[in-house]
DNA sequence: CTGAAAGCGCTTACAG
DNA sequence: CTGAAAGCGCTTACAG
């Protein structure tokens, strides 16, 4: 089955291809008299015809493609809406988006085999070689939601800034020890370090000594484990910042298989606010990250970038980190 | 900046852009010199060359992109290791992947004037408009996730399945009047209108009267009035199906609030078997969907199927459902 | 064994 | 107001 192109379109209509291009892609400029408009659009209509986005990519040299890289790890449903937000921000620009779920280390340039978009937004930062290799494509390297102190002008948000934040609710509640629920998935290793860093950092700041790691599974017993390993510590702490809701929500089960609750025995904080926070016995303190102001601070920047906006141009990011106070801590 | 191409290749080591294309492509069956093809592998590395997708697409007709249409409600973390599955699978094909979230029923076709798949991919069914279109622009379209009675040969699984199951589940424990908890979000609705069917079709298989169906959203509030809802029914269930497992544990919050417990006081299955489940209070007993077993499944079908299989081909579809017994049912 | 040439389907100066 | 022609960058018969 032979595809159909805008020769046979023409052919139909009766007018030359220039003319279909004209009237297919509204054109200004050109004066088509509405009776041929009419035409062309009636005979495209008929034949079913789709350009070529691989013809219209070649000629033009750019693309209405953005790409947007996600890594393999589990994101969590925040990151569907900051998705949506994106496409739909991009849609209105006459843009589309497609994502593009980093796998197995493969290098980005392979995928440049496949589509050419007009830019690719990253989730994380890229490395060099990646970076140079679509520079020198032709793509525009648009951005990062990581910490990437490298990355001058691209889009951040501050993985270390929510370890910050829980520390100083912690801290506010009158808590003076602190442990930290890890987790130990390798895929998130890169953002369990930079939300312990941060972590650390503000309990330096405090003047707290520095917080006691513990490792816990998705399980009872490693929950178990986890909340043994910190009371029976030299200096037992008194409240628990968490990876995100999964570890703590863990963290709680492990603490009432040992008849112990939340905040008394151990106050227990998370990251996220997903949809079982709400729930938990008891229900659970946690950092919202506000993912949808993010989202539309996202595609601001990136159509800005688009624009061929300067980094000092961008708009100023904000942090949108919030705590979402229940009982646990 | 002007873009690398293979001419810039051919004239940096001095060959024509036809041995450039053999050596950078390994075309069988041409015998070309080990040391030309290392000088053109140089050349095209000192250069940064990168091969432009759309003139290769344009060229070969084909393109090495498949697409996976994933609809624009929430997915949950399966989904994730699904993709990552397919994608790794593909991988080994010469394949990539790319994800298109839906967005605000924007018709598939704006996205074929952006790229030009080999392959589309459907987690749910595409409107019969968008599947011609695709037909007709020389898009193998390729399956669906969803239960699609017209969509022969195609990838499904059963959302009718789940209900069934759940209700299975619930009889064999002794109960003979369910309820329902139904989520509200208008985004999943085609899929709790499937799950539903399935819980009513075996109710009705089982001689059971037809479950009483209450919408649950995520809070507190409306699990409590959901609860009493059932509780003053004529004849009062004495074990509820959720939607999914966010509804399930809205429900068991709504329990508790009222000092009632689960199952004793009404039993509650989700769906899902997420990373809460187990933790849950009591923990929560939900149908597994295996997604990890069906991913493997699905990548098998949609290679079969470029390889231009027909139904009759593929794999018969193997339902990895199963019940994830815990405490709550 | 290697190269000149055609052509994929489109858009867009340019000529009429 | 409309059309003939060039050319985007590649691959691949075909000729030498």
């Amino acid at each position: 089955m032979r595809t159909v192109t805008s020769s046979d379109v023409a052919r139909e209509s009766g007018v030359s291809r220039t003319t279909v291009s004209y009237v297919l892609n509204d054109t200004p400029g050109v004066t088509i008299s509405d009776q041929t408009r009419a035409r062309v659009r009636a005979s495209a209509e008929r034949l079913g015809y789709t350009p070529s986005a691989a013809a219209r990519t070649l000629r033009t040299g750019r693309s209405d493609l953005v790409l947007y890289v996600l890594p393999d790890w589990p994101l969590g449903p925040a990151v569907d809406s900051l998705l949506d937000h994106l496409a739909g921000e991009l849609a209105e620009r006459g843009l589309s988006l497609l994502v593009h779920h980093q796998r197995g280390g493969r290098p980005l340039t392979d995928l440049l085999r496949v589509v050419t978009p007009r830019a690719v937004v990253g989730f994380t930062a890229f490395p060099p070689a990646d970076r140079e290799a679509m520079r020198r494509a032709g793509v525009q390297v648009l951005g990062t939601l990581l910490d990437d102190p490298g990355a001058a002008g691209m889009f951040t948000t501050s993985q270390r800034g929510i370890g910050r934040l829980q520390v100083r609710h912690l801290c506010e509640a009158g808590h003076r020890t602190l442990g930290y629920a890890a987790a130990t998935d390798p895929r998130v290793s890169q953002f369990v370090e930079l939300r312990l860093e941060g972590v650390r950092a503000a309990c330096a700041d405090a003047g707290l000594p520095a917080p006691q790691v513990i490792p816990v599974e998705q399980s009872l017993d490693s929950a178990v484990q986890a909340v043994r390993g910190w009371r029976k510590a030299a200096a037992p702490p008194t409240a628990v910042a968490a990876y995100n809701d999964d570890v703590a929500i863990a963290v709680l089960a492990g603490l009432r298989a040992q008849g112990l609750t939340a905040p008394d025995d151990l106050a227990v904080i998370g990251v996220d606010d997903g949809p079982a926070a709400p729930f938990t016995v008891p229900p659970l303190t946690t950092v919202s990250q506000a993912l949808d102001a993010q989202a539309r601070h996202l595609a601001g920047v990136v159509v800005k970038g688009l624009q061929g906006g300067e980094a000092e141009d961008l708009p100023a990011w904000v942090d949108l980190l919030e705590v979402v106070v229940r009982d646990s801590a």
